[in-house]
DNA sequence: TATTAATAACTGACTGGTCGGTTATTTATT
DNA sequence: AATAAATAACCGACCAGTCAGTTATTAATA
């Protein structure tokens, strides 16, 4: 049989089985690992649903990585090289340390805000027992330069008079804490839960806490 | 060919190969399941290293539970059924709100200090995909009560004046936020990063911000 | 432009190894 | 001797990873 009238640019469409798009498929690689991996933990997942999320089959995920550890760590690595730390800098140039703190309490809130990087530390945390390496690399790449901005404004605060004398290594954690919960919570316990999570109003409220709890002593400490 | 000489039983009491302890082994069984399950994760433990860091064999493990996930779900039932929550009603007797409340936080605190059970959040976490009953579960055997708690005393010092008006709830969460990161962080990042984790420090400057978030204004709001 | 050849992208049936789970057998206890 | 406890060899489902073949696309040729 000879080859069909595919000549006939003139829209016939016959909608071919499938198309070439190299370039396209990473990405989209990624983006049905980490629905896949999220949803069902690494170890569960199967690449036959990872590859039938992204509209392929099993076999050019394996054109695309070297196997299922390859392409759980690519994807992990993409995801953190996103801008994570962007804005940081611009934060930092903030004309006060307060100022600087919500800035970044402000960035971290817009991350959870975007479903797929608020994925990402659960998911880190849950197959860190697994993959070390990247518990690391998300340890160097983001938590410690997060921390050490956080350090950093605590400090300037203290030495500009605008906080209190407090432990800024520690505190940097307690700032932390409540977008960690909200990551999890999220992904852990929503729908679980009676009441539903309002992480706009936890990170109000942990604000606010927040910025008395630094707040100099009126009269004498 | 007949078995070889093990005719001779002079019968000084060399150790036999096995003995009954039909009562002692489900307890081990937690353990070795706990052990194994937190370094490994669900999925990628083995039953065979369970059952060798329990001293027993594969099959034995049969004998006590019905499949790996019975042994993962009563494991992590026996050990939410511990006291977590024995001196929650004890603590709100506390004469004031503010005890109250550091009572409660001395109690999360100590509970941290406990490996087992310091190793069940992350595990909780980590498997909640797999398990959603389990975190239904520990949602309203742990979490919930606790949260109530939290919020009838952050309550309790609002109507006493021991507390400025704040959110209750969102303040409970706040107040849980730097255990659930510490409990995490010590089973994540804990010997990865420079600077070793110190749950004291942290708890001690937990309380100290959070007291001064919660004080009345001085004068006026 | 039409046809053919060459190549890159993709598919899906297949396989080999790995455990979860079972069972025939051995050993301890009563 | 009878029974209970534990073992270890065994089985088979499952799935990561492979590969021989198929289809789309591009390049070369007429």
């Amino acid at each position: 049989m000879q080859h069909p009238k595919k000549t006939a640019k003139d829209e016939t469409t016959r909608a071919p089985r499938w198309r070439r798009r190299a370039e396209a498929r990473p990405a989209e690689i990624f983006d049905a690992a980490l629905t896949v991996f999220s949803a069902r933990g690494f170890q569960a997942a199967r690449l036959e649903e990872v590859a039938k999320v992204a509209g392929i089959s099993k076999g050019t995920l394996y054109l695309y990585f070297e196997s299922k550890t390859a392409l759980f760590e690519a994807m992990a690595l993409e995801l953190m090289r996103v801008p994570v730390l962007a804005g940081l800098d611009a934060v930092a140039q903030a004309p006060s340390a307060r100022e600087a703190l919500l800035g970044l309490m402000q960035t971290m809130g817009r991350m959870l805000g975007d479903p797929r990087r608020s994925a990402l530390p659960k998911l880190i945390i849950s197959e860190s027992a697994g993959f070390p390496e990247l518990a690391r690399i998300w340890l160097q790449t983001v938590i410690q330069p997060v921390r050490a901005r956080l350090v950093e404004f605590v400090e300037r605060g203290i030495a500009t008079g605008e906080f209190r004398a407090v432990d800024p290594w520690e505190t940097a954690k307690l700032v932390m804490a409540p977008f960690l919960l909200t990551a999890i919570w999220m992904r852990t316990f929503e729908g679980l839960d009676d009441r539903p999570f309002d992480a706009a109003a936890l990170i109000r409220q942990h604000t606010d806490m927040l910025l008395r709890g630094l707040a100099p002593a009126a009269s004498g400490d």
